[in-house]
DNA sequence: CCTTATTTTTGAACACGTTCAAAAAGGAGG
DNA sequence: CCTCCTTTTTGAACGTGTTCAAAAATAAGG
């Protein structure tokens, strides 16, 4: 029993995301969204309280798409270069045809307090899902104790990094990107491995020790 | 002979920094911003293109200012980490009275695009003239030729971050940042040191690698 | 069915960044 | 002082995100 007011709401989500790829989500507007959708111009603030939870209503539907594809894309390989990679590649994959439209999202995605940023409360079950896909990919490796449980969030921090490249990245088929990830991805393993070596035990006390601070208060 | 618009552009910043700091960036309305000055609403358009470049207009200042103070701060001390250190630290001074003013040039300030980003060849000036502070800085301290000349831009990357976290570090008198400050910069020195070490030599390679990668193509 | 409460839809109105044609002010040359 | 040109100032108008009171559709109870 699909509810008729669910309906509307994807007919809109699905309206704007048309618009926004076909035209920009500058050159959207919302008048545009809700006559798109069969409605008038207010009727889009019925369902969503800005133009912004538009693009967030894409990035949900993308989080329930992980649940289901990431967990197998991991168990492929016990390589932990490559099960990172599948994490990473899987992001980037699905917003493939949304690339620009996440700058819509960066616009006000650095402010914590804001409910659309990736730091924010409300936005706190998707990032823990996020990171528990790193923490997957993770499992089984071996990893010095103490840093251990900063590393899923590590990495999904790292993550974001580069799709924050990778929105603004004009190079023919963001091959940049790819360069870029493919690289640090390597040196991010290597520095783990190395992180384990007695020589590196003052370095990795004090990064876990500003973690902790950071994180406890 | 201080032409009669210079004074009137003056006087339009001046307004607006005013007004911003007190009420708020989005609460400041570029009317409000035009009476203060006793100018019609259209004026300040004749000097600025936006009210965002309002702002440029107060880190362009800042950036004049940090001419003069930058290489004197560094040079009372030989020590690397506090040369770096003060570089840091003047800029979160001449920043002070306006930290939360400067999210709204993070709103736009990703897209290299955009002519008002750090990343812009419009800010190329000012970006290369930060950066020179670090290498001034660096100058002296013995590091892998290699990595040398990437050393002072990566510097002035990693300064922008932490300007970024500052300006959302809500903590009583942003002691958080400082934590940060402190015990990253630590770490970084840290790092720098060990990289001459023969066992870091893969690591390093590797890192410059990519470096010139991403900064030739 | 009719009545009443709830959900959904409407379209006008508002605020604010920005643009622009026209007016005013300033300056140079005579 | 007048003329012509440039610089500066004006304020109305536009576009767009957003709000909101009222209307319409839907649901619930009798």
């Amino acid at each position: 029993m699909p509810k008729k007011s669910d309906e509307t709401r994807e007919r809109i989500i699905d309206a704007a995301l048309r618009l926004f790829r076909d035209k920009g989500f500058d050159e959207t507007t919302m008048r545009d969204v809700a006559a798109e959708a069969g409605l008038a111009t207010g009727a889009a603030y019925y369902y969503f309280h800005s133009k912004e939870e538009l693009v967030m209503a894409l990035y949900a539907r993308t989080s329930d798409e992980a649940r289901e594809i990431v967990p197998a894309a991991i168990a492929k390989s016990k390589d932990l270069k490559k099960r990172l990679r599948a994490v990473i590649d899987a992001k980037f994959e699905q917003f493939a045809d949304h690339r620009r439209l996440l700058g819509a999202l960066v616009r006000i995605g650095m402010d914590p307090k804001h409910s659309l940023s990736p730091f924010a409360k409300e936005t706190e079950a998707m990032r823990l899902e996020s990171i528990g896909h790193f923490a997957e990919a993770l499992a089984g490796t071996k990893v010095p104790k103490d840093l251990e449980e900063f590393l899923p969030g590590l990495f999904w921090l790292y993550d974001l990094g580069l799709i924050l490249f990778w929105i603004y990245d004009e190079s023919p088929g963001q091959r940049k990107t790819r360069r870029l990830t493919d690289a640090s991805l390597d040196i991010v393993v290597r520095l783990i491995q190395l992180s384990t070596l007695p020589l590196m035990g003052p370095l990795r006390k004090r990064t876990v020790a500003l973690l902790n601070d950071l994180l406890t208060g």
